[in-house]
DNA sequence: CTGAAAGCGCTTACAG
DNA sequence: CTGAAAGCGCTTACAG
């Protein structure tokens, strides 16, 4: 009897190269390399046998040494504040699903709102030459060099979200204000007609244009701006709950709430719970985010979808097309508007009149 | 008066290297490469020339061309099923976090759960050379050729929460036995006796391990198991609620849910909400993960937390430690089981008995 | 249809 | 303390 023992020695063990192929097939690197590019002046029959000895020795292409010679690395950078916010959970989903269509590879890098952060991240995706770079930009960040930098190598660029229009660079943003018109709009035509709106911190641009986008809707519909309904809160749950209660103690208090997102809107709700008006929809409302949790509170809470994976997707398809351009022909930035949608939800919708607790009869035996 | 234009021509302007700089100080590109690598031979003053001219020239390193030579890249390859479910957003913040203070970046692929995007995921990485993987399971997966093929190119390999002893790998995990033992034993010191448990596919280790724990925990107080109350889902709302709804109409019905995790809870939920045992806490509700919904929904759900940030940051400085390991010295591989913690909300606290309809009375007049 | 040779930009053992 | 040379693994213009 016998024992075969089989030694595999990992540490000495280098990776199978196209020469170890070629020293195979008795043929030269050259040859390889064309066959596995599937170049049209090889042989079909030396494709073949280079096809088979490549899968024999395990072969993996090193795109590292590949991406030296071509001077592209198929490497896309994102350079985004967190990825553990869903927001940008969800557009780094998008960007990557485009990226992985078109052979491309997704470097990662957060800048935790930081400057800092920031313009080491992209300094650090330059080093490692990517083809592009997406990046939504910290709150934090006032100085834009890092991005121009960007620009002067030639790099394509792409901002998402947070778009700063002057440096002259492709953007992808949802309309902010056309949310908001369609949010407030939406409200009206469930026959709500005092509609105060909780706004959020006025210097930022997102929330500028969705308190005009409120405005220009009640004006639409020629119901009067009563300045009493505006409330400036602080973008949280807390200031959410707080400006509802303010609001919701007015002498002619307002039917409904146009929050200026979803954590505002969720706590309005809890103000509006513990009203007198808490049956839903007595008291309209209407966020801004569709955040994971705006499906599932009760009543579920009508929003506006901002088509974060979309938003992703247009980024990176909106590189694709750059890196299609020779470097001599200066295309013009694209900017990209995409379009919010309104999810109507219970939180809006009228409860029926007339019929009172009619609770009892939906509830199943 | 005179005009100056300078005219910058960025399409034949090449990236500065190593020899330009070497060319403007008369001295050799190893030199150059020497002093900024701040090798301990070469002078002080040579030192700070080149660096001058490098900032001079605005140089950066070509991160390839060092990686080609050196044979490592400092990436760190991640392959998770989606980005866009909020765990994974979580744990490669964590992930990126811990890479990034130690010089390496991160590649971020996405296999939506597929086993074939998970094996082109991990070949992509293998080619593009990262230094180590870290990844999550995808559900679809039952063969893990792929991931050996990782661990014979002896690339340090780390899975995180859905992770397979039989690799001999090192992983991170929560330890989702005493999870499920907590929130099991939750419920019964809110003295439910009636404990039904929905589970997940049985062939995935986590669920498992959390139905081990829901019937450790329930001998451990000498309940007795009936296997009446033991469902098995499919991980998802829809899911969730049907099985509640088959358990709600059993002739002995449960007097409370442990679901698997929070979407399961949540369908659950939807499905006593329609039942006559409505009120919160009526009958008792636990989830698993901490899912962003889970706090805002009506009852708050209780929910055991799997510190998912925490987990990325585990599974990157295991890593950062194997690295570091000569390939000869053949360590075992580690394994640390993070610490659930049970968030205790509303959907398990058993409404007050006696006392009718004291809801009117908590509103706020 | 295939081969020999050069080169992408860096690093480092060897020599001085 | 610095330089000349080789090489990481690939691709491709050029030659045959």
């Amino acid at each position: 009897m016998r024992f075969y023992i089989y030694v595999i020695d990992y540490v000495n063990m280098s990776r199978t190269t196209i020469h170890d192929i070629a020293k195979e097939l008795n043929t030269t690197a050259a040859t390889v390399s064309r066959a596995l590019n599937d170049h049209p002046s090889i042989s079909a029959a030396t494709k073949q046998s280079v096809r088979e000895a490549a899968q024999k020795l395990n072969y993996q292409q090193n795109r590292v040494a590949s991406s030296l010679r071509l001077g592209r690395t198929n490497v896309l950078g994102v350079v985004i504040p967190s990825a553990d916010i869903s927001f940008f959970g969800s557009v780094i989903h998008g960007i990557e699903k485009v990226a992985k269509a078109h052979g491309y590879n997704v470097i990662l890098f957060q800048t935790n709102e930081q400057y800092e952060d920031e313009v080491q991240g992209i300094k650090t995706l330059l080093q490692s030459n990517v083809d592009g770079i997406i990046a939504s930009i910290s709150k934090e960040t006032t100085n834009y060099d890092h991005f121009r930098e960007v620009k002067d190598r030639n790099i394509p660029l792409i901002l998402f979200d947070r778009a700063i229009d002057s440096l002259g660079v492709s953007t992808v943003v949802i309309d902010d204000y056309k949310g908001a018109f369609m949010a407030t709009e939406h409200l009206i035509s469930q026959d709500y007609t005092r509609i105060a709106h909780i706004s959020g911190p006025p210097h930022i641009q997102i929330f500028h244009d969705r308190l005009r986008g409120y405005v220009d809707a009640l004006a639409a519909h020629h119901i009067k701006v009563d300045e009493d309904l505006i409330t400036y809160g602080k973008v949280s749950i807390d200031s959410g709950r707080s400006c509802a209660e303010q609001l919701l103690q007015l002498p002619n208090r307002p039917d409904a709430i146009f929050a200026v997102e979803d954590f505002t809107a969720l706590g309005a709700l809890q103000a509006i719970k513990e009203s007198p008006w808490h049956r839903p929809g007595e008291i309209g409302l209407v966020g801004f985010a569709n955040e994971a949790f705006s499906a599932y509170i009760t009543p579920s809470l009508t929003t506006i979808d901002q088509q974060t994976a979309h938003m992703g997707e247009e980024a990176a398809k909106i590189f694709m097309e750059l890196r299609q351009n020779t470097t001599v022909t200066e295309t013009a930035p694209q900017k990209v508007v995409l379009e919010p949608l309104l999810i109507a939800r219970q939180s809006s919708t009228r409860p029926k009149p007339k019929k009172k607790s009619l609770k009892a009869s939906t509830i199943v035996p």
